[in-house]
Formats: structure tokens, C-alpha cells, sequence
DNA sequence: TCAGCGATTAACT
DNA sequence: GTTAATCGCTGAA
């Protein structure tokens, strides 16, 4: 961590307003430590699930089971899970215990550990393919179902604030990405990128 | 038990 | 623009 980052506290996630959470994630830095290898990149893009009022997060229907467990818990813990058999995704469960409320982090923008993150994704140099979707940030981050339910308090993975505020007419939203299934709700503009950032998604 | 499918990506035509 | 890769969860038998 960089001197004049600042690891957010648990107060940060606990907050009751998921698309607040997820506004206030764009600029924060995301990071991981595994086997001594730091590697992060600044937030830029992110989606707000919010728990059983939402068709669109996997805890519309259902009880604190299963793989939707953890997001039942209080905020502050990372909610990892697999897709299409080889890709895995990463969440911020938010929100008080009881309420399956989870932020997506859809994109970052390499800042440290790159050599690590271009080995890791068997790239030789820094494109935005790097990490402008979902399931490539988190190869890029070395994050694993091994993350499923770590504390993002910790020292394996954390989200630090590094002092960079993204004003509101730097962020845009939209629809969000692969939920049309979820009928009404998948039309709710609860996806936030940060404007002409190059590794927002495509 | 088991078939079907998803908050995706990369490699095709 | 289309499609294969690949696995844990879900719902139906």
C-alpha cells in the first residue's frame, strides 16, 4: 500500500444505499497480496445488485444458502463466484447483516503489480484488454474462489482510498450488462463507468 | 440423479 | 456476427 493510501474502513460497506456504494467505488483503488505479489488498479466501473428488490441479483429468490450466503452478511467481504464454468467474478457484499445487497466490479485500471497482473493474463503489454471486463480483472488480480467470503478488511485483498475523487460529471451510467432476464429491473440504470475511462467495458 | 443454463471471454467465420 | 469452452447451482424427475 502507497504512503498516502487509505484502506476503507467496515463503516464504508455498511452503508444502506447500494447505488451510493457503487458511485462512491469509482476512483478507489482495488487491490491483492498473494505470495508477496502486490498488484491494484483504480475502479472504474461498477454495478449495484440490491438484494431481494432486485430480479437481477442472484438473491431475488432464496435464502442465505448455498453460494448467496455471504451476502447476507454484513458488508465488507468479498462475494466471489464462478460463470460459464471458467470465468470468476468478483462483488462487494454491502449493506447491514440480513440484506444481500453486492456491488459488481465490472473494470480497473492497472496501477501496480502490472508485470505480475500482463504475466498473469499472458499478455506482453498493457492494453485496456488487461482488465476492462469482469472476469479478466479479476485473472489480472489473481482473485479465485479461494476469495469467496474473505474480509475486504484484511491483507489479501482490500479496496484503499488513494485520495482521488471522480466528480459527478465524470460518471455515467447505464443499463445494466447481461440481466434481461431479469424483465423491469434489468432496465434500471445501475451501472457506472467512469466517462472515456479506456478500460471501462465494452 | 441429471439436464439446462449463466452478472463472460476469446477465437472463430 | 457467431460460437465453443466448462462447472456449480437450480429445479424438475
Amino acid at each position: 500500500m502507497s504512503p498516502k493510501a487509505v484502506k476503507l474502513p467496515q463503516a464504508f460497506y455498511l452503508h444502506s444505499d447500494v447505488v451510493e456504494i457503487s458511485l462512491r467505488l469509482l476512483g478507489k483503488v482495488l487491490a491483492t497480496n498473494i505470495d508477496g505479489k502486490l498488484t491494484a488498479g483504480i475502479i472504474v466501473e461498477t454495478e449495484a445488485y440490491a438484494g431481494h428488490r432486485d430480479r437481477a441479483s442472484h438473491a431475488w429468490k432464496g435464502s442465505p444458502t448455498g453460494r448467496t450466503e455471504i451476502m447476507y452478511r454484513a458488508g465488507g467481504l468479498s462475494y466471489v463466484y464462478l460463470i460459464y464454468g471458467m470465468h470468476v467474478l468478483f462483488n462487494v457484499v454491502t449493506n447491514k447483516a440480513g440484506i444481500p445487497d453486492a456491488v459488481l466490479i465490472r473494470a480497473i485500471e492497472p496501477t501496480d503489480g502490472v508485470e505480475v497482473m500482463l504475466d498473469r493474463r499472458k499478455m506482453t503489454s498493457l492494453k485496456p484488454a488487461l482488465t476492462n471486463g469482469p472476469g479478466k480483472l479479476t485473472k489480472a488480480l489473481g482473485i479465485d474462489l479461494s476469495f469467496y467470503g474473505l474480509s475486504l478488511t484484511g491483507d489479501k485483498i482490500w479496496i484503499e482510498d488513494r485520495g482521488l475523487r471522480i466528480p459527478e460529471s465524470e460518471i455515467e451510467s447505464g443499463v445494466r450488462i447481461g440481466v434481461d432476464y431479469a424483465g423491469e429491473h434489468a432496465k434500471r440504470p445501475w451501472r457506472f463507468w467512469i466517462k472515456g475511462n479506456p478500460f471501462v467495458s465494452k
